[in-house]
DNA sequence: ATTATTTTGTTTGTATACAATACATATACA
DNA sequence: TGTATATGTATTGTATACAAACAAAATAAT
């Protein structure tokens, strides 16, 4: 298992919450799992947090970041905007490969729902938005939309697992807007792509008033985390 | 001189162009230099790679990371919205020890204008702009905010050096602007923040056109970039 | 003379040993 | 019994030696 695998294997594991937030990660025991010694090791709990997976402290080693009340506010306060700024210049700048590569990725996701399979479905979702960053080609949106697509897995993982009975639902819809970005994009029609957008982030809205609306805990964490 | 305070030198060194874009950064020569063995100084270079400072090529080492022509578009293109944003979130979340701490800066800010000192204007202008991302307080735009002000100093540098006639006019704007900003912020009046930065930025429009309007050397970096 | 190959030097990547730091436990003293 | 200090243990941070990879130069073959 070579650096770059092990560096995803982590990677994987914080996305699909195996490595739960919190979790604190010890550079001797992974070192010796991985069969690797600590100098690389720390280089990759280096790059996974400035990724924004993991947070280090000074003296006290690296933990999976943490997912607090305020994070997920922010997340969606903040996901709407950049997810929008990215497909616009997606739209603008995606090559007929990136497209193709697209359609492929979209063929999965839509098998993954039909089969009702959360990891997949995660994955793919994860898959399709990751393209459209690539497409949108811009080094200056790119680090804080990589940060959100981390979080966006996490959060996602949340969801998916209370099968929700309006989820099924809400995933084919999402299934669509996907259907209609892919047509949007190979049209160059920027603004429709922001739209579809920004449609695609109101699905999400009931999650949003989930997690804001304060419950006795929730309160609990609020007080904490201000 | 400690970690920190090695990677704020080699920071400096790469904002203020003494490390011109492109150069080499050898892990042995730059060990020796700082009085430290090479491991603090690959994570000091990892960690300045991971802001966007320095740019690591596998088994090739380090480079401070290129200005190129597509670079700069972007920057102009992703600036103001981004800028915006942490703005709009400044004016809601600004903390009063906040705001004092950026009367001080801006304090300096006018010093340095009227002293004509370009080093230390793009410094000032660099902490005003600084603390309006750290009064933002959003984890997901943060990273795309400094990466954005990296480069804004370095484009700002490239700029002041040849004492344009309109820079000193120019500049009185920006100090104005940023007299209104704090303003606004202190009242909590996030649209006029916006509003401010947009125009802000309009003010460095025709430094845009001076970059995007191709001349004959600009046509060759233009099909370089490409 | 030109190209291919080998050798050599330089630089990055990894392993391991050692130092420093922080936390926890225990002990002494009030 | 409570607090403060000291000591032990575990974990992170740093230095250095070694291995691997790459680039360049020198030599050999066509």
């Amino acid at each position: 298992m070579d650096k770059k695998a092990i560096y995803d294997d982590l990677k994987k594991q914080i996305l699909t919450l195996e490595l739960e937030p919190g979790t604190a990660l010890d550079e001797a025991r992974l070192s010796e799992h991985y069969s690797i010694s600590r100098t690389p090791l720390r280089e990759i709990l280096r790059s996974l947090a400035a990724e924004g997976c993991v947070e280090i402290v000074s003296n006290r080693g690296a933990y999976v970041s943490a997912m607090s009340h305020k994070v997920l506010r922010d997340f969606f306060v903040t996901a709407p905007m950049i997810y929008s700024a990215i497909g616009r210049l997606a739209a603008q700048n995606a090559k007929p490969a990136q497209i193709a590569r697209m359609r492929d990725i979209q063929e999965n996701f839509r098998v993954a729902i039909d089969a009702g399979s959360s990891a997949d479905m995660v994955y793919w979702n994860q898959c399709f938005h990751a393209l459209m960053g690539e497409m949108a080609d811009n080094p200056y949106l790119k680090p804080s939309y990589d940060r959100l697509l981390i979080d966006h897995a996490r959060i996602s993982q949340t969801f998916y697992r209370p099968r929700n009975p309006g989820m099924a639902e809400r995933m084919y819809r999402a299934l669509e807007h996907h259907d209609a970005m892919i047509a949007a994009i190979e049209a160059g029609d920027s603004e429709a792509v922001v739209e579809l957008i920004v449609e695609h982030w109101e699905l999400s809205r009931d999650l949003l008033d989930y997690f804001v609306k304060p419950d006795p805990l929730a309160f609990e964490m609020a007080a904490e985390s201000a």
